[in-house]
This record gives structure tokens, C-alpha cells and sequence, in this order.
DNA sequence: CATAAGGTCTCCATAAGGTGGAGAGTCAAG
DNA sequence: CTTGACTCTCCACCTTATGGAGACCTTATG
């Protein structure tokens, strides 16, 4: 099929399935006559699998690993296990730096009055390089 | 001063400045003869003001608003207090969404036994289209 | 058969927020 | 004067796409 049904098929813009056939990530074949990309029902296998880990905050190298291990038949699932562990733990790294950062600013904004005078605690805070 | 204690002093990598410069998020004087930038204290200030308000997840732009703000010895602490409220929203949909990525990644890492063999769970649940 | 509409192609630009390197100019010390 | 350390500008690259231009292909219709 063309890059169009492929791209509805995996619920993907076209862009996207150019990009990520640009990059090699999946690789379809060529119409030597009209240089048209085609795809197969594997293609698209490919791509829904990588659609579904870029929603997973896997990265695009991750998803290149993980399409490897996706379609060699010999790896353990330790390998996935392990890489999807690793992604758990930057979830909850970025997670507890967004709690943080969301701390501190909750405390600031609280302490603004937010009214019409030019006096901002925020302000001070942002500015105030020796403390905090 | 040049650009070298520049950024030693406000904590931030040489290229940094240099972009920030670039962009106009600051703007140091010139000397005319070597075309080196000169830092002034106050360029240093801003730097920091910068540098803590991006650690804070707030971007080139909204900082750019920031430091008008807090350039503008007339402005409200209300518009300030609007920007940080809305950062902390912004902060909270993303705490939330990852949350529920965590909690799915974790509920197909715990199905894999993580061993030698090829069965994997989570290869299925990334590879399945049609439910979840 | 010609033409029009719609698909597709490649190439380039843009986004954010920088980072890295090349090659050239500047400055201060020995 | 030379050496080394700084700094300059300009360009490329990173990630993950997205948007448009201009050209080519395919299919349907008159």
C-alpha cells in the first residue's frame, strides 16, 4: 500500500511515517518506476508498535532497540524488562523534580498578593541568586 | 567584564550567554575595538534572574516577559502572579499525565518475568493495536 | 487522448534551547 | 615577538517532527 493508507492505518500524519522511514526506522520498499514508498501489513505492524512507545515516552533510539528486540525471535525479556524499568525510573525522577519545582513555586505564588502594587515576592525570589 | 567571568559568575556556560545574548534576553554593551561583549553587574543579575527562571521551567519567552517585569518598577504583581499560577497548572497536567504512564508501564513490567526467554508481555502490550 | 484532481516525491525551513567546532582576531605575560 | 588563553562569527547538529514549494505520478472523467 501507499504512504496515505499507511499513514491511516497507523493512525500516524504522513510526515511522521516519511520521518520515520527517513531515519530508518522502518524501512519500506520502493516502486522503482514511480519511486513511491510501499508498505506491508508488517510495516504497519512496525509503525502502530512505534506509534504506541513514542506515547510511552520511549525515545526514538528506544524504539529503534526496542523494533530489534520486537523482531528477534532469540532475545530474552529481560532486555525489554530492563528497558522499560529504566524508563520507569526517569518517570519518576522527572516526576519528583516537577513535585519540587512545583513546591516552590506554590510557595512563592502564595506569597504574592497579586495585586495592583509593583512589590512581587516572585520577582524576588527569581532574582535573589544567594539563597534558594 | 568579558563573556569568560561573565558566565563564571552567573553560572552558566559561556555558549549560553553568548545566546542569550544573541536572542536578546540581554544585552551587554560592545567594545568597539576588539568586538569583545562587556558584561555590566547588572547583565550579570539578569543572567541569574534567567538561569533560576529556566531551571524553573519557564521559557525563553516567558522569561523574556519576566524580565521586563521585573525591569518595569510599574508593573503589577499581579501580571507576575498570573504566569507563575499558570506554570504550576502546566506542571500539574504533566505530573498527571506521566503519572499515568508510570502506573502502565509498571503494570506491564510486573506481568514479564524478565527472563531468558523470548515471551514477553510487554513486546505484546507495545505491539497490540487493538486494546489498550 | 487530454486534462484535472488528488497522491506522492524530495528538499528546505522552522520550532526550542542550546552545544560543538572551525578559523580568525585579541590580549597579556614572558 | 611569540605563546597561550580568550573571544569573535558562522555554520552544523541535536530531537521529533511539521509545513510548504515545486515537481512528478496515478486515476477518473470528458
Amino acid at each position: 500500500m501507499n504512504i496515505g493508507e499507511a499513514a491511516k492505518k497507523s493512525n500516524l500524519p504522513i510526515k511522521t511515517v516519511r520521518f520515520y522511514s527517513d531515519i530508518g526506522l522502518i524501512n519500506p520498499k520502493t516502486n522503482e518506476n514511480s519511486n513511491y514508498r510501499i508498505f506491508t501489513n508488517q510495516d504497519i505492524e512496525k509503525l502502530l508498535f512505534v506509534g504506541k512507545a513514542r506515547k510511552f515516552n520511549f525515545s526514538i533510539e528506544e524504539c529503534r532497540e526496542l523494533l530489534s528486540l520486537y523482531e528477534n525471535r532469540t532475545r530474552s525479556s529481560n532486555e525489554v524488562k530492563k528497558l522499560t524499568l529504566k524508563k520507569i525510573d526517569e518517570i519518576d525522577q522527572k516526576m519528583s523534580e516537577l513535585n519540587s519545582l512545583k513546591k516552590e513555586l506554590s510557595r512563592v505564588a502564595k506569597s504574592c498578593s497579586g495585586d495592583q502594587r509593583p512589590e512581587c515576592p516572585i520577582i524576588g525570589f527569581l532574582a535573589n541568586n544567594k539563597k534558594n
